[in-house]
DNA sequence: AATGTTACATACGCCTCGTATGTGAACCTA
DNA sequence: TAGGTTCACATACGAGGCGTATGTAACATT
């Protein structure tokens, strides 16, 4: 039951390298981001990064599992709201797509994670999230409310199009006009899983 | 007239230069590849680069759009090779999917190009193949084919499941046995824009 | 209280990028 | 064809940025 104080204090330092660096990799991007001008914004120096998560991906690594986990929860919330399952899956398709207009979701999740992370599915949280949604498919699948197809290639391609659908929007000058369009255009596309159309 | 030995030898490193940037940036990735290694491997320095292509983002650019074009070439090729626009929409859907299993592909077009170049809808290349895309959803809407949804909005879902397909095979063990996968999964979310089911 | 541990700072070297300047060959002119 | 000019590329230089090796002071253990 000792080194309390020193444990919490090491918590706290995590959580302002981290919490600057949504900020920073957000804005300017993981490349032009200086690790000496980062930790010099909350009063540190490198030396506490490098302690704390080995270099500079392990940093992001660390803001990616932040986020990624802040987006699977809400997206559970969302879900779980939903009168049937799904409905609920949709809801949290929308609610991915929602989510990913957030500059910080765009820029950190969605672009540098991915180039100097690798392949996304392969993080922990996000691996989280498609079990999730493969789950709840393989659900509908033995309701028979959605066709016999691959759970996991259904899940994938879901997020998939969706995030692309979150980039467009991002992009675009009336996020709010085209974010109907594409949650439009995103809901048609899944009921091409429906074993039996509305 | 003139100055043809001139061009014609430009033109020729310009294209040793993006033939090996394809070759390392695929290997290693952008970040990860020295420029001085780069020109040094096929007889130059960086000289030639920064003369070439302004600075390396602008060597990725080119590879970028190289690479794009010959995407856009091919999935041309394989949609009228199809019976009908809706066969012609699914060809070129799969061909998206099959050749961004090449590690080219990935690791430039769809990992470094968005990360370091930003939306790839603004490249010059890639806005083409989409708005090829735009058009075919447009002609097959007019038919009354597909629903009445946004066009652009649906091509960018499909391009996006497309592309997330090709990194989750890619990243499996059994490409082969994912792709048809992946495929069967494509085929049955797009005919959900279809107005009538089969 | 003495010793070990640790969280972080400091200091160093290596690498990479971009620019500024140099150079020799190809090009135009007469 | 001879002289000057342009230009494609090489060389030289300076400015960070990353990662590591070492230092240090606060904390923990006994």
């Amino acid at each position: 039951m000792a080194g309390e104080r020193r444990s919490k204090m090491m918590e706290e330092t995590r959580g302002k390298l981290i919490s600057a660096a949504r900020h920073v990799f957000a804005e300017k991007g993981y490349a032009a981001t200086s690790m000496d001008d980062l930790t010099a914004m909350v009063g540190l120096t490198r030396g506490a990064l490098y302690h704390n998560f080995g270099d500079k991906r392990g940093l992001l690594l660390a803001v990616v599992n932040q986020i990624d986990g802040e987006m699977a929860a809400h997206a559970a919330a969302v879900g779980s709201r939903a009168d049937n399952g799904w409905d609920a899956l949709m809801a949290e398709g929308v609610a991915y797509i929602e989510m990913a207009l957030k500059p910080e979701v765009q820029r950190i999740v969605l672009l540098d994670g991915p180039a100097v992370l690798g392949d996304p599915s392969q993080w922990p949280s996000q691996s989280n999230c498609l079990q999730a949604t493969v789950r709840k498919v393989e659900d509908l699948m033995a309701q028979g409310i959605i066709k016999p197809i691959d759970a996991e290639a259904a899940a994938r391609l879901l997020s998939g199009a969706a995030l692309n659908a979150a980039l467009w929007i991002a992009a675009n000058d009336h996020p709010q006009d085209v974010l109907k369009k594409a949650v439009e255009a995103f809901r048609c596309l899944a009921e091409g899983m429906l074993a039996v159309r509305n």
